[in-house]
RNA sequence: GCGCCCGUAGCUCAGCCCGGAUAGAGCGUUAGACUCCGGAUCUAAAGGUCCCGCGUUCGAAUCGCGGCGGGCGCACCA
């Protein structure tokens, strides 16, 4: 709240305690009193001393206080409870400070690398994947506001078997379950690639996302119905993989490569404008293909095999793999069979082994680098279409080889001192065994050094599976919620939800300014903070159940809630000024609020002020703990506060110039608050509503 | 089977890390809000065996143990 007042009441707290009892205190845990009228501090220490003392907590508490030397910001203390001891801040003098202070700008110490969205490049992202990417887009703009460097990096799987899957679909089409419908989708998604990267003015950058979704659910139906297809899946990843490899191919097989590179590289610009629109940006594009092209499992096999940490298996039911074996360790303890496969027996290396060789290269501990270039999306005037997370330089993406690559940005990216790796929690295996692989391969800090951020998925409520057409069993329909799946098609798409909430926000704002011309860039802003409130608010351990309604509201606690309590703070300001009052305050009239009356300072205006003190601390704790929520419950608790003073607190009404200032500068630094706190959460604050 | 997560008001969730003040919000319901800085707001009411049991403690929603219910993992898929 007030800089270097918890270390001067932690020495005070120490000093006391041994020059009355001769005892060192236990912890210091600073809390905040439930109500302002129990003040500002509580330390409840009392109660952790009455284990040594054998006393009551009160009696200590009553002992304690009167005890504490505590600097002159310490206006009062008192016991209350069963022994807190509770202290009260001079106001004023209080209030002056937080105007005053300069925002803390921690020291930068090292880089954050944050990997979040990772959405593979076949299909329309749903509302699974907003919650990756908003978790970790608040995640980057909270360790900027904490002083680090961040990067951002957005990795491709364009070699997987999810593309794979729809050049199954647009290669063989007449082969699929529903030959007609597949032809049919097959042909519109084929003259949307062809029309790729410079496709007519006005065409919808999701439609090749929707053509792809119900392509690859047709497909995954399609493996059910006829397991033979299932070759043509094998042969396209071959030929896949064998393009990335630089292999000797056939005409045909390079055909198909080029089909499935085209189509990555397409449906990724819809995610990257999914993204952008909600205010989602990333400095790289680490592909998966340039992995294999530039021969980083080479190289991280190498560190495994010398270090002995992966060993082919010659007889059982790995025979012919090269395994990691986990049973050793603790966190795999237990498990019936505790074996990894690294590499298949048919030579081809695994998910997980790749993912090992592009965690070591994030750790800077791999050895060899890639090469990069400007990611390829340009608009009509020939700009790049998406900017790095800086907000100016322009996104990159990774290449295999120097041709064509920008030699100016070699070094550039990689080589985090921590990576945080976002990814729900289903994928927590998977990700212990990338940690356990760097550990073995001969980097126990490197392992350290990576996090893996997880949080739960995002399911649907039966209620609205159904509104999506789904045919619900009656057990699915007794369910909390049913997950969503990409193979089968179910789940709500990313940009549907995006349209909904902008188009709810025109109607609320015609209900307002009948008559009016609909602002869209005012909907989007509020469609945008609705959503990144819904994906930041819950704990990242909890099930999101989707439920329309409640991602569509805009009352209560939500992001119009808190982008109109801004927009009020400036409405108040503007007022002001358009009535010759004074408005904002410059730093000498801050500095003049620590002389005023306390009078002028209630407990009703002071609640306000003793939230927004708290904004550094959970700022902290929120990066310390990846815990996101607490930002969205820290705005609400200040937007509440805020809405309540401004019905009994008004501004324009004040009795007298004293009394104004104090409640500007409360008002001041409220929205200054607001401004901080929604910046991180990403919510924009719009000039109106 | 083993591991992780969840269980608090009709619904959706905070609070649990670090035991202590009358268990808090929002939605929904009901009743209200000034010729006054925009009612996406505010005020108030009703609504709770904090899943169950045992233990530790002066004190348990919070810590420990044992259950119950639900979810998710435990591939030569990603």
């Amino acid at each position: 709240m007030i800089p270097g007042l918890k270390n001067h009441v932690e020495a005070a707290v120490k000093d006391a305690c041994r020059r009355l009892w001769d005892v060192e205190p236990p912890r210091l845990v600073l809390e905040t009193p439930p109500k302002v009228e129990l003040g500002d501090l509580a330390l409840p220490i009392a109660f952790e001393l009455a284990k040594v003392l054998r006393r009551p907590p009160r009696k200590i508490a009553e002992e304690l206080a009167p005890a504490l030397e505590l600097p002159s910001i310490v206006a009062r203390r008192s016991v209350e409870g069963g022994g807190y001891v509770n202290l009260f801040l001079d106001r004023p003098k209080a209030l002056a400070a937080m105007l005053v202070a300069a925002p803390e700008a921690a020291k930068a110490s090292g880089k954050v690398i944050v990997e979040h969205t990772n959405i593979n490049p076949n299909k329309a992202a749903h509302i699974g994947h907003l919650r990756n990417a908003v978790l970790g887009d608040v995640l980057v703009h909270l360790f900027r506001r904490l002083g680090k460097h961040v990067e951002v990096q957005n990795y491709l799987d364009d070699t997987g078997v999810q593309v794979a899957d729809v050049v199954v679909g647009l290669e063989h089409a007449d082969e699929l379950a529903e030959p007609t419908r597949a032809e049919e989708l097959a042909s519109e998604i084929r003259e949307v690639l062809g029309a790729f990267p410079d496709d007519a003015p006005g065409t919808e950058p999701r439609r090749l996302g929707d053509l792809t979704w119900d392509l690859y659910a047709l497909v995954t139906r399609s493996y059910a119905a006829d397991p033979s297809l299932e070759e043509r899946r094998k042969a396209t990843l071959h030929a896949i993989e064998g393009a990335a490899l630089g292999h000797e191919l056939s005409g045909e097989a390079r055909a198909t490569a080029a089909l499935a590179s085209r189509l990555a590289e397409a449906v990724v610009r819809c995610h990257l404008k999914t993204m952008e629109r909600i205010g989602v940006s990333y400095d790289l594009l680490p592909r998966e293909s340039d992995i294999l092209g530039r021969r980083f499992w080479q190289k991280a096999f190498d560190l495994l095999k010398a270090a002995g940490a992966t060993q082919l298996e010659t007889e059982g039911k790995n025979a012919g793999c090269w395994v990691m074996k986990l049973e050793g360790a603790k966190e795999f303890e237990g498990m019936e069979d505790a074996d990894k496969v690294l590499v298949r027996s048919n030579g081809t290396v695994t998910y997980t082994g790749k993912d090992v060789a592009y965690q070591l290269w994030k750790l800077g501990d791999l050895g060899i680098d890639f090469e990069y270039e400007k990611a390829p999306y340009v608009n009509p005037f020939g700009e790049a279409e998406f900017i790095a997370s800086d907000g100016t330089s322009p996104l990159y993406r990774t290449r295999h080889d120097a041709e064509g690559a920008d030699p100016s940005a070699r070094g550039r990216f990689g080589g985090g001192d921590s990576v945080i790796n976002v990814i729900d929690v289903r994928q927590s295996y998977p990700q212990k065994v990338v940690k356990e692989a760097v550990r073995r391969a001969g980097f126990p800090e490197g392992a350290d050094r990576s996090v893996h951020f997880a949080y739960e998925m995002v399911a649907l409520t039966p209620a609205s599976a159904e509104l999506l057409g789904v045919t619900l069993s009656d057990e699915d329909r007794g369910r909390a919620y049913v997950e969503m799946s990409g193979r089968k098609g179910l789940g709500v798409k990313a940009d549907d939800l995006v349209e909904r909430l902008v188009e709810k926000a025109i109607e609320q704002i015609l209900d307002r300014q009948p008559g009016e011309r609909p602002d869209l860039s005012r909907a989007e802003a509020i469609a945008i903070g609705a959503l990144r409130v819904y994906m930041t608010r819950y704990s990242r351990n909890k099930v999101i159940a989707f439920d329309f309604d409640e991602a569509l509201a805009f009352e209560g606690d939500t992001g119009p809630y808190l982008q109109y309590a801004a927009v009020r703070t400036a409405n108040i300001f503007r007022k002001l000024e358009e009535k010759g009052l004074p408005g904002l305050l410059d730093a000498e009239e801050a500095a003049s609020v620590g002389a005023l009356d306390a009078a002028h300072l209630d407990d009703g205006l002071w609640d306000v002020v003793r939230t927004c003190g708290r904004t550094q601390e959970t700022f902290e704790k929120a990066a310390e703990t990846f815990e996101v929520s607490l930002l969205v419950r820290h705005a609400l608790a200040v937007g509440a506060a805020f809405h309540h003073l401004y019905h009994t607190h008004p501004i324009l009404q004040a009795e007298n110039d004293e009394s104004r200032r104090a409640r500007r500068a409360a008002l001041q630094l409220v929205a200054r608050t607001l401004e901080d706190v929604l910046g991180v959460l990403g919510v924009p604050i719009p000039e109106r509503m």
